[in-house]
DNA sequence: AGCACGCCGACT
DNA sequence: GTCGGCGTGCTC
């Protein structure tokens, strides 16, 4: 499908114009530049000089500084791409302004590095020349007689030639100077292939109401955002899947974001099934040629759907008509390094200016969604019952105090003999913790140091599994040395507390001869080892699986009936504004997991304090009550989602000169506290370290009654970092690193 | 972000 | 005298 151009004349811009050009550099404006003779398109993607470099851009508008026309350099060239579309160019100047990134910096994110690249990648084929008539070695003809063989149209790859007929790449280079053979150049792009609209006649109930609704509401045609609540094991693909189905026969596109690409994979193969083809995948790992051809063909309207990561937000579709954002309380849609953005947030925006509706899927929706929906800006959909299963898991606490646990011991006796019980006939139970490697601190019982990171702020964990000591905060690995650094006596290591590595220990000494499977997000695991582990569990190969954090992303174990938390006070502690809304839904997403089919699963949750109203909204299944409970405690700390805050983390190696730079940019942002700006710092960064830097954090807390990014952008416009300083803004911040 | 310009200290 | 350290500021 190619752009139709009927329009062509009217958005023409004059040949000799002066044009502003937004480039993909790291200056925080557009610059002017002269129209090409033949003419240009608004939105159109360019080639321009900038100092002695050509750097792309985008045709932004009419001219806005007042530079002499003489000293205006040409566009180089006009790179061969549909024009953006005007609503895109307006999603990305509110993004910049909600984000306070600049809009350079965005589309940076949108064009990537290579993606603009030519479209084609032609790749030489070989073919045979006809009417050889010439004797040729034994070797020369394998090559004629393979190329003869194989098909006369699209000929073989060098690579399969030489295979094929066991010759070496020169014998092809001779057969190819005499002229027995030629080469022929074929066009790489493979189309993606028509996904057709097949509606499902197996939905439930609820689920066909919810879906009928839904579609009814996509025909429409305009912008809206739906929270579709359903708790696990309620369906809530399926539904979407009709809605995926309804947009699919309206023609106009669909983007599909999940949280990580593990869930991705699970997803792809559902929607496999359901649509008997797949649509395209974007995420960290795409190889860069196919990159490529899904921004291509996304914005020539020649691919239907795609599943992807946060950053498939910035995709150029031509006609998105719809977005589903599966796990929509995921905290991994929100980008913390870099350009921080909430794909989520995100998607709505852009959803708005494309007239596209939004579904935002969540068995445990985020505090934000929940009050969006109570303020009706949202439209909530609820799948009540779980599909094809009478009840909930029945939760209980197991009160800690109450436990007598023997020294490095942290499955309590009740819980080990729940464990005992589900092994004998045969079922599956799960442990959750959420820290990683062995144990979390090791200590030297001779002198009392713990170990810590030479470059960060953090205390080293111990990875049994690598044999290495790592920080979990740069990546960085060291040897666990016999003796003690600080003090030179050998053999005093002791390790405090557990990791997923030291439950695991503690289950094979427990439960002798059983099963055991670990599941921990660490970085060093390849996902392929995952997907074998994940593979075994389904097939009921296990008994006991531990993991971290990976477990609550929708993973289905049929054999699951039993799950334990470990630490279930891990994050009600501390100053984490969000800690009891995410250990809310971490629990709910990880209790969810047992006994999702046939069986009623039961939860155990290990606590210190179980009269905590977390514990107890958990236990009473009441949701409402728990969301209501924490959006007041918000609305009257004036906490987001209610008030905003915005967070800037300076980082330097110097910390006195970093300092002196904190204190003038708070200087800067003093008169703000007239409006009733609350400003915080500078102070040491929760991490007061990474990689060597330090970190310093302002924080601005403000109503939203106030444009306060507008305010804090001029700002910023007037200040100037120092050398070495880096300095980034965080609108919402979710973690407090 | 790059990259040039330019203003001070150490050398042929 | 000149080479080069890196701080400052511009790029249409």
């Amino acid at each position: 499908m190619i752009i139709s151009t009927h329009n062509y004349k009217k958005q023409c811009i004059p040949e000799e114009t002066v044009l502003s050009v937004l480039t993909a550099q790291s200056i925080n404006r557009c610059l002017d530049y002269i129209a090409p003779k033949s003419g240009i398109l608004e939105g159109s993607f360019v080639r321009v000089p900038l100092g002695k470099k050509i750097v792309v851009g985008v045709v932004w508008g009419q001219a806005t500084s007042k530079i002499d026309p003489k000293k205006l350099r040409k566009i180089e060239s006009v790179i061969d791409f549909p024009p953006l579309k005007g609503e895109f160019k307006s999603f990305i100047i509110k993004a910049s302004e909600y984000t306070i990134n600049s809009q350079n910096l965005l589309l940076k994110s949108v064009i990537g590095s290579k993606n603009l690249e030519k479209k084609r990648n032609p790749a030489v084929r070989y073919k045979a020349n006809k009417n050889i008539t010439t004797v040729f070695s034994p070797v020369r003809e394998r090559v004629l007689k393979t190329l003869q063989r194989t098909s006369k149209i699209s000929g073989l790859s060098l690579k399969d030639l030489c295979k094929n007929a066991n010759a070496s790449p020169s014998v092809v280079k001779a057969l190819l100077d005499l002229g027995a053979i030629s080469t022929l150049e074929k066009d790489d792009d493979v189309t993606y292939s028509l996904i057709k609209p097949i509606f499902s006649d197996s939905l439930s109930g609820d689920q066909f109401k919810v879906a009928t609704k839904l579609r009814q509401k996509f025909r429409k045609g305009e912008y809206n955002t739906n929270l579709l609540w359903g708790v696990t094991g309620s369906g809530k693909t399926e539904v979407y899947f009709e809605v995926i189905a309804e947009a699919l026969k309206s023609g106009r596109q669909i983007l599909v974001l999940s949280p990580e690409i593990a869930l991705s994979t699970v997803s792809l193969e559902r929607f496999r099934n359901r649509f008997k083809t797949t649509g395209a995948e974007w995420h960290s790992s795409i190889k860069p040629s196919e990159r490529r051809r899904v921004f291509h063909a996304v914005a020539e309207n020649s691919l239907q759907l795609v599943f992807g990561t946060r950053s498939a937000v910035f995709l150029p579709f031509h006609d998105l008509g719809l977005v589903i954002v599966d796990e929509e309380h995921d905290s991994s849609f929100k980008q913390e390094e870099g350009m921080r953005y909430h794909a989520r947030d995100m998607a709505i925006l852009r959803a708005s200016f494309s007239k596209s509706m939004v579904i935002l899927a969540s068995a445990t929706p985020s505090l934000e969604t929940w009050v969006n929906v109570t303020l009706g800006k949202y439209s909530r959909f609820d799948l009540p019952k779980r599909y094809g299963l009478a009840s909930l898991p029945k939760i209980s606490t197991i009160d800690m105090r109450k436990q007598s646990m023997p020294k490095n011991r942290w499955i309590s006796p009740n819980l080990v003999s729940e464990i005992k019980k589900r092994i004998v006939k045969g079922e599956q139970s799960l442990l959750f913790l959420n820290r990683r490697g062995y144990a979390p601190v090791t200590m030297c019982k001779s002198c009392g140091i713990q170990l810590a990171c030479l470059n960060c702020d953090a205390r080293l964990t111990d990875h049994k599994s690598y044999k290495k000591l790592i920080c979990h905060q740069c990546g960085e690995n060291y040897e666990l040395k016999k003796s003690c650094p600080s003090c030179n006596v050998s053999g005093s290591f002791i390790s405090l507390g557990p990791g997923v590595e030291r439950i695991q220990e503690e289950c094979s000494n427990i439960f002798e001869g059983s099963k055991i499977a670990l599941l921990s997000s660490d970085k060093m695991d390849v996902s392929v080892t995952i997907q074998k582990t994940l593979q075994q569990i389904i097939e009921g190969d296990v008994d006991i699986i531990i993991g971290t954090q990976i477990i609550s992303k929708g993973y289905n174990f049929p054999k699951l009936t039993l799950v334990g938390i470990i630490d279930s006070d891990f994050s009600l502690k501390g100053g984490d504004l969000r800690a009891s809304e995410k250990t809310f839904q971490l629990l709910r997403q990880v209790a969810g997991r047992a006994g999702r089919i046939e069986t009623i699963g039961e939860a155990y949750l290990q606590t210190y304090s179980p009269d905590d109203p977390v514990i107890k909204a958990i236990l009473s299944n009441d949701d409402e009550e728990f969301w209501r409970l924490e959006a007041n405690n918000r609305l009257e700390a004036n906490a987001p989602p209610y008030g905003r805050m915005i967070s800037f983390i300076l980082s330097g190696f110097q910390l006195n000169e970093l300092y002196r730079f904190g204190k003038e940019v708070v200087l800067q942002l003093r008169d703000l506290e007239n409006l009733g700006v609350k400003i915080y710092g500078p102070s040491m960064a929760p991490v007061s370290k990474i990689r060597g830097r330090n970190r310093l954090r302002i924080l601005v807390k403000s109503s939203k009654a106030i444009p306060i990014q507008e305010l804090i952008r001029k700002k910023v416009s007037l200040i100037s970092t120092p050398r070495g300083v880096q300095m980034v803004i965080d609108v919402d911040p979710q973690s407090f690193y």
